[in-house]
This record gives C-alpha cells, sequence and structure tokens, in this order.
DNA sequence: GACTGGCACTCCGAAGGCAGGAGTGCCAGG
DNA sequence: CCTGGCACTCCTGCCTTCGGAGTGCCAGTC
C-alpha cells in the first residue's frame, strides 16, 4: 500500500468515523479501531496533507478532524461502492410498492418509504408530463356550453380542464374534434403533440375553429405552460432528529423544503441515465438554505426513460453508501412498477 | 373595580406581557408596565391567588409566572375581543386572494397568505367532497374495455378514477349510463348522490347490471369511502423560529403535520357557524405530539355552509387575538371568493 | 378587610477558575 | 519513511461564587 492509497483509507475511516460518532476523529482513536498498521504519528502527518488539501478540516485547534464538503465528495466518487441490498430488504421494498393501487397511492408509498428506510427527508417527483406521452385525450360536453377536456398521460397521471365556450356545440362536432385530437396526439411525446395540435384548428370548416382553437389551447396549456410539476414529501420530522448536524437552524433547510420549485430544480438535474445516482453535497448545492445538506438522487421511469426524479436530503454527514444504495434500488423497484 | 376583576387584570397582564416577552413575568415588572394602580405586594397575593386557580404557574420556586393551558383558556374566553383588521390589512387579504385563478391556487394563496400574517404554520383543506353537491358525472370509453369517470363537486374540484371492465361496452349503453347516473346525482349532496345511487344497477338490464355496478363502486369509492380530503400546509419553518417556545423537540411537531390524519381532525372539529374561530390550546389538543401547541381554526365555505377549514397551529405562547383576528378574516374572504 | 412597605429567603444564571483529557505539531532517532 | 516522545493548545466539564430577580410573609396603615 503506497503512501497516497494509505491517505485515502484514512480519509475514509475519518469519513465513516465521523458519521458514525458525529464526533471529530482523532488520530489516535483512529489507529485504534482501524487496522491501518502504522502508528499515531504517522497518521498525524497524513491528517496534515489532507487537510492542506482540503478534505478535511478541523474545528479548532488541537481538536480531531472533519470531513470537508470535499472530503465527502472523494468519498463518494472514489472510495466507496454501492452495495448490494439484502434479499429481504429488497423484499421489504417490493411488497410494500407492490400494494399500491393507482399512482398516487405510488408515489406516496415511495416516499414514505424512502423516509422510513433513511431516516430523511424523502422527495419524490410525479411522473412528469413533458417527458412522457399522450395515452388519450377526452372532450366531452357536460352542458351545451361547457366542456371537459382530459388527457390521459402514459403514466397513468390524469390532468382535466373544464372549458366555458362562447357559443353552444353540439355533439357531433365535439366527436369529430375528439376523433382529430386523438389521431394527432396519441401515443406521441407531449411535446410533440402540443406541436401538431397547433395546425388543427386550420383543418376544420371556418365557424367551428373558436371551438377547436378553444380546446387546443386549454391542452396545450395543460401540457406545456402550466406543465405542473408536483413533489411530494415526507419525513420532514427526521431534521429534527438530526437537527445539531445543521450549521445553523433547521429553519432555512425547512423554508427551502416548502419552495417545490427548489426541489423540483434538485430533482430535475439528472442524467438520463436511471441506474446512476447523483449525488449534491454541501455547497454543491445552489440555494442557499441547503448548503449544509446533502441532496441523494436517482431519475425513475419507464424502461431506460426517465420521466421523473426521487430523492433523499439529509445533513452532509450522512451514511452516503447505504443511502445510495437505498436511493437506487427504490428507484429500480418504482419504475418496475411503472412499467408493468 | 372589584378585587375579581384586578385579579383578571393581572391575568391579562401576564399573558400579554409573556406572549411578547417569552419570559416569566414577575409583580415588580407588572406594575411597571400597566397601570394597575396597586403596588407589587398586592399584585403577588393576586397572583397567588391565580396560581391556587390553576391559571398559572411559576417554573421555579422564585422565578416570575408563566400562564397555563387553562390560563390561556381563560384569556381567549374572557379576556379579549376579536379586534377588527385595519382597512389596508384587508385589502391586501382581498388583493392577494383576488389574484387566484382555480381551485388549487385560490388554496395555495390562502395557505401562504396565512403563514406569512400570523407568522405560524398554516393549514388549510380541500372543500371536502362530502358536504358539497355534484355538479357533474362523466363517464366515457377510452378504449372498449377501459372507462374513464369523472365527478365534479360543486366547489369546483374533480376526481376520476379509470375503470377496466372484464368485457368490451358500447358507447350507447355507456351514454345511458351516464344519463341515468347524472339524473340521480347532479345537483345533490354528494352523499344522497351515494345513496340514491345505489339501487341504479336495478334499473338496467341484467347483461348491463356489471358495467353499471362497477361505475356505482367506482363512484362510491371516490365520494364515500376514500372521500380524500385533502389538506395542505405551509409555514413549517416558522417551528425553527419559535422552536425554544416548545417543550421539547420540534419533531413530534413535524411529525403530526405529517400525518394528514391528524390534520383534518383538528379542522373537523369546527361549528357549522363559518364566523366562529375555534381555538385548542396545549393538552386540549388530543394528539400527543400537539399538546405544546395551540390551534386556531375555522371553517370557511359558501354562504353559510361550511365545507371546510383552515387555520393555523403554533406555540402557546401565541398573540390569540391578532391571530383569531387574522384566521377570521381569512376564512372570510376565502369563503366570499368560493360564493363568486 | 384590603393594601402597602419592608425584609429575609430561595433559586436561577452568568462568570470565573481549575483540572483533566484529547489532540496536535514537531523533533530526533531507528 | 516511520515512530516514540514531548511540549503545547484548547475544549469540556465541574465547582464555586456572586448578583439579581422574585417570592412569601408580617406588621403597620387607611
Amino acid at each position: 500500500m503506497s503512501s497516497d492509497d494509505r491517505r485515502l483509507s484514512v480519509l475514509r475511516a475519518i469519513v465513516e468515523d465521523y458519521v458514525r460518532t458525529r464526533e471529530p476523529v482523532g488520530s489516535k482513536a483512529l489507529v485504534e479501531r482501524h487496522q491501518l498498521g502504522v502508528s499515531s504519528a504517522t497518521i498525524r502527518n497524513d491528517m496534515a496533507t489532507l487537510e492542506d488539501e482540503g478534505l478535511i478540516a478541523q474545528p479548532h485547534t488541537s481538536a480531531g478532524r472533519v470531513p470537508t464538503d470535499a472530503g465527502y465528495r472523494l468519498f463518494v466518487d472514489r472510495l466507496t461502492e454501492v452495495k448490494p441490498m439484502s434479499a429481504p430488504e429488497r423484499r421489504a421494498i417490493a411488497g410494500f410498492l407492490a400494494g399500491a393501487v393507482d399512482l398516487d397511492d405510488v408515489v406516496d408509498r415511495t416516499v414514505r418509504l424512502l423516509a422510513s428506510l433513511t431516516h430523511q427527508v424523502a422527495v419524490v417527483q410525479y411522473p412528469s408530463l413533458t417527458r412522457s406521452t399522450v395515452r388519450h385525450v377526452e372532450v366531452v360536453a357536460m352542458t351545451a356550453q361547457r366542456v371537459l377536456v382530459v388527457l390521459i398521460a402514459g403514466t397513468g397521471r390524469v390532468e382535466q380542464r373544464v372549458l366555458e365556450l362562447d357559443d353552444p356545440v353540439g355533439e357531433d362536432v365535439l366527436a369529430e374534434v375528439r376523433n382529430r385530437v386523438n389521431a394527432e396526439s396519441a401515443g406521441r411525446l407531449l411535446t410533440e403533440a402540443a406541436a401538431r395540435l397547433q395546425s388543427l384548428p386550420e383543418q376544420f370548416p371556418p365557424e367551428q375553429r373558436d371551438l377547436v382553437r378553444a380546446v387546443v389551447r386549454t391542452l396545450d396549456e395543460a401540457l406545456v405552460e402550466e406543465r405542473e410539476e408536483r413533489v411530494v414529501l415526507a419525513g420532514a420530522a427526521n431534521l429534527a432528529r438530526f437537527g445539531q448536524d445543521f450549521s445553523q437552524s433547521i429553519g432555512p433547510v425547512l423554508d427551502a423544503l416548502e419552495e417545490h420549485v427548489v426541489l423540483l430544480r434538485l430533482l430535475g438535474e439528472l442524467s438520463d441515465d436511471p441506474a446512476s445516482v447523483a449525488v449534491r453535497i454541501g455547497r454543491e448545492n445552489e440555494h442557499a438554505g441547503l448548503r449544509s445538506t446533502s441532496v441523494v438522487t436517482s431519475g425513475y421511469g419507464r424502461g431506460a426513460e426517465v420521466v421523473a426524479g426521487l430523492g433523499v436530503l439529509g445533513p452532509t454527514r450522512m451514511d452516503y453508501p447505504s443511502t445510495m444504495a437505498t436511493v437506487r434500488a427504490v428507484a429500480r423497484y418504482v419504475s418496475r412498477l411503472l412499467d408493468g
């Protein structure tokens, strides 16, 4: 083992011990708990180097060392492989999710599951409309001047709008509109469908164009403009448990959690590979309120296509390997569920 | 002023000072800040009596006094009248709510408004389905064996379910079902509609009864069984600000907030008078996690009919008069909005 | 009988001092 | 390059002290 390698082992040991004990870890305790094969004096030298490299820091002179954000980053990138979950764990996840009856229930169960498995704050995004397909569009008259437009997405999510018309409209016209809209959009990506629908009004006789335009505009709204990406979260109380870990109060964190836009951005910046797990550590988060938290996220979806994200949020001092394993496993099972 | 009256004034002064300063208040400080017209020794005697009556308590010997739950209760019941809001305040509320574009937006804006006006945790319940009416039911085929059932409530809220059938069904049959279902339910209270629908299947030829039963069962689910009363909340970060006020950690409170069932029960126990504001103080709350919080709620609805509740939750040490005024004012404006 | 001034007493909380321990950096030697 | 040893720093916990705020009670006054 070269001395470089040993230094990395020391970093790993510091991270592991600090995560477990929440206390700055010193050279002596380190050699006692890990088989490093060298004396504490040597470790001290290594620690000095690690500190020069900005990977660890001491809260004050003559205290033990604590990993910095950069230290955690290196740990996550190079010192840990995602450990597979045990068979009983997998079965528990699969079993719990399998009981879900509809999309809302899937999301709800997923977020609770994540929170209870990781003991942290869990965030799950509803399958995004923009990246999924149109399964069906329904256009029905409720009264002569009031039309219900329903969009059913490939993910099972349903959006509906009520449309008030200036003039009454007949059922036959409506049926024609319904058929043409479906012909143009069913099975296509939402964005694609929206584009194709733009030219639809021209294909109708002038006196019907107002109606068609209104329907298209409503669908557009539902699809594109107000894409209304919903997120749900659970386990906020876990923040209180880990309260001391945050450099300041948990107030800013709670604030950030309430800003769903912030959460969506966190979940939005995902790679297209559903199997990969992304980690953002401390200052790496743009949002000021989250600069003492880490966020572990993964995409999920149908097959290889990512339609939404999920993840957990906790103190930078978190058990990254097992958190990452859990997030990955849950994302995988949810994807499987959506495929079925 | 009788000595009884003075004792109540003393209680009022203690509550007011304690709410403002967050510190136990002593006899000397009391005579300095309020015009009680007697000496501190007299106040001490009054305080001893109030303590015997269980209205105030001292954290330890030789400390000032703090109101008990019973003390707050008496204060709320007898020592405070709801102060009217100033004209600019009213205008701010009305203006902010008036910008809402749909029901979701109304609820969203309301909860944020409540949180920011009171600096506490705000809770708003979606207009409850059970107490409102059916505006329209839509039954449409998506494919031959997949039917979409949509329920539109009088409040504008929409619930939908997708129904998988064993056998294909024709559009004509579906139209008949749709008409009959609407004839039985449109304009009626949800519970009433649910009751009337029970006998519907028998009115159809035997080969169609399975379909009708399935539709009715689905509607039933949407209406009664899974009445899915939604609540939203905002301002959880305010808990952190007032962290020291809670006897223990804020963890249990956050836990309770996540249990929407608990929140719904809080909002559910309202009088039928939309103008009244209910206050539950400390131990008066059933839920263990909320025993050091107070909850101020009011119903809102269309006209005199209460369809849902809203309110705020904070430490027992809260400014009851202004919180109650705010809750009442917001409830009133939301009701007005729903009426329009 | 109600109120008041005075007084002794209690108790918390801040401030200071002290000892112990954990940890570090550095140095000289293997 | 590693190691043992040593001096030094600084936090932490503990104890003590001290002041202040507040109380309860009592005797005196209106």
